[in-house]
DNA sequence: AGCGTCACCGTGAACGTTCACGGAGTGAGG
DNA sequence: CCTCACTCCGTGAACGTTCACGGTGACGCT
């Protein structure tokens, strides 16, 4: 006999029951006759009784643990493999995975809002860390190739800068002379400020100092590597090599280049980074700096394992693991 | 000062506040001062503690929904697209995703773990619908591709049957003589057994007599386009026009005409189902028969805002929706 | 001195469910 | 008739947090 909001005890009134009954109605317990079970699950049915879910896992003492996952976009296959591999992970242990994505939203409030649902919170994140860790209200975080810096902040890194010179090495030996890149305007210029990638950083560090500088940024998208191309043929004529910022936008620059007659890789050698499957099915096969999203993510489970498991007091300020990429020679380069 | 787990009135003590100055801590409320402010932070971080969201959720009378999702892979795009989709349409409402998938799972435990945390589900089911809405513990669920059968359980729905005899019927008209079908083995044949898809079932009620058996099942991944393609051509080498059951594995057909020195669409037309933006970068780019990922996440959040915000007493005993694929020529066919 | 204001803090009472009990009724067995 | 067991059902007391309200000092003003 409430407001707007049908309790268990409503049903209990109409019904003509207590509210205990109605609970072994609901759940399917014993100590409950037949007859009644089908009066109670009847009457709660006309009323529409919805039973409120925090009250039952507060009464409950259950421990359901649910995770955060705050990815770039649902529109690359790279971040849903490794949400993927996270269930893989996750779901044996019975933890659940609550998922979003920042594409066109502010990181800062996503998490806010994320923080009432889970016990932890990892992803890639742009905003900054301060902020995140303020907006979490005590849920631990943990971000994706991204150092921690603060308290509260925690992260799984993964190291390019090994990786890239060993990758660039391998291709100058292919015969690679001038390098070009086409990189990520994540987060959007639009407002925020572009702000180098590591990936990037890595790049310019060990292209060379003539290759350092032939940089596209373009949007990240199969599009968007399509036009990173066009305009990066365009100032930099000379670049026969190019590595691209992820494989979705490999395989828009792969096609563009096959649209404008040029052979991949006798013209051109192209080389993405992620190591999607799908690059596989590509003609010519794309290569690619593979990142392991299982170890990431096995990584990160453990994190937050450590953290919610852990001793009483919070091991370290904050905890760190690192992944290494590897390249995945194909055809394309 | 209780037994394994630290809640806001051991905080409380140990820092020598009440409750309430916990909580205007914690959450960053007004009507404190500097100093206890960060007194409380402080050893609220010491002692580790972790607020309950049930607790809080359920005294703060906060209304966050969440709708779970269950999808049959987050390896195959066509699922994380239509997650894409769905997170689109729900954020802006402020709703939450909860994903899980049942690559290797069972179905019903499935929607049993996530009936404690979710308003409502959403996904694409494979279990007995009687077993699903028993799990479901009151939760209303909604399934893809499924007509709804029994009470609780609603449903969208993708219409093939008009889609697959037009676009079998332009198939003919563009030269195919003889069809193919490369279907899924889901649900895995591993235990249960197999169970002819809807999408079978329109392809042979359209393919003509002759060509209605002409069928292979596959894994549902890219290697298992790839296998069933050489099945097919090997139990039947007169088929010039082969569909497949999606896109995902029609890619690994493609890959492997290619493989085998048949041309596409020139000795062979492939045809997938979904509509995936990666079928675009293929080459040749794969035709494909397109489901309206954005009208079916649209329809699925419609049917549970119906079903949660709706009036009193729920309107139908299923409520279900219509969407209606359509066929997106590309070079492959 | 008296009064009001302000900044800070604490105390019952919710929130809606489940758990641990205890109790009523029935029937069988002595 | 008493006892025991068994089935079914109801009543306080949690669960851990937030809300509404009330209180206490300090300070300034008349």
């Amino acid at each position: 006999m409430s407001g707007g909001h049908i309790t268990i005890e409503d049903v209990a009134a109409a019904a003509g029951v207590s509210r205990q009954t109605v609970t072994r109605a609901m759940n399917g317990m014993p100590e409950i006759s037949q007859r009644t079970r089908e009066l109670v699950l009847r009457t709660a049915a006309e009323l529409g009784y919805r039973p409120s879910r925090f009250a039952s896992n507060l009464a409950a003492r259950r421990k359901v643990r649910s995770i955060g996952l705050v990815l770039g976009s649902l529109r690359n296959p790279y971040y849903t493999e490794l949400a993927a591999e996270l269930l893989d992970v996750v779901t044996p242990r019975g933890w659940q995975v609550l998922m979003a994505s920042h594409e066109q939203g502010d990181d800062v409030a996503l998490v806010a809002a994320l923080s009432g649902q889970a016990d932890a919170i990892v992803g890639y994140f742009i905003g900054d860390e301060t902020d995140l860790v303020a907006a979490a209200r005590g849920v631990p975080l943990v971000q994706v190739e991204r150092p921690a810096t603060v308290s509260g902040m925690h992260a799984v890194i993964v190291d390019f800068d090994a990786a890239i010179e060993a990758l660039l090495d391998e291709l100058r030996s292919r015969g690679a002379r001038r390098f070009g890149l086409i990189e990520s305007s994540m987060p959007p210029e639009d407002g925020r400020r572009y702000r180098p990638t590591r990936r990037r950083r890595s790049y310019e560090r060990f292209a060379g100092p003539d290759s350092a500088d032939a940089v596209v940024v373009a949007e990240e998208s199969i599009r968007g590597g399509a036009d990173g191309l066009v305009r990066l043929r365009a100032k930099h004529p000379d670049v026969d090599t190019v590595v691209v910022f992820n494989d979705l936008m490999a395989m828009g620059a792969m096609q563009q280049a096959q649209l404008d007659g040029v052979a991949v890789p006798g013209d051109l050698r192209v080389v993405g980074v992620d190591g999607l499957s799908l690059g596989a099915v590509m003609s010519p096969p794309l290569s690619t700096l593979s990142i392991d999203r299982r170890a990431l993510a096995a990584e990160a489970a453990d994190i937050v394992s450590t953290l919610l498991d852990g001793a009483e007091p919070p091991p370290q300020p904050s905890v760190v693991r690192t992944v290494l990429p590897r390249p995945l020679w194909r055809a394309s380069a």
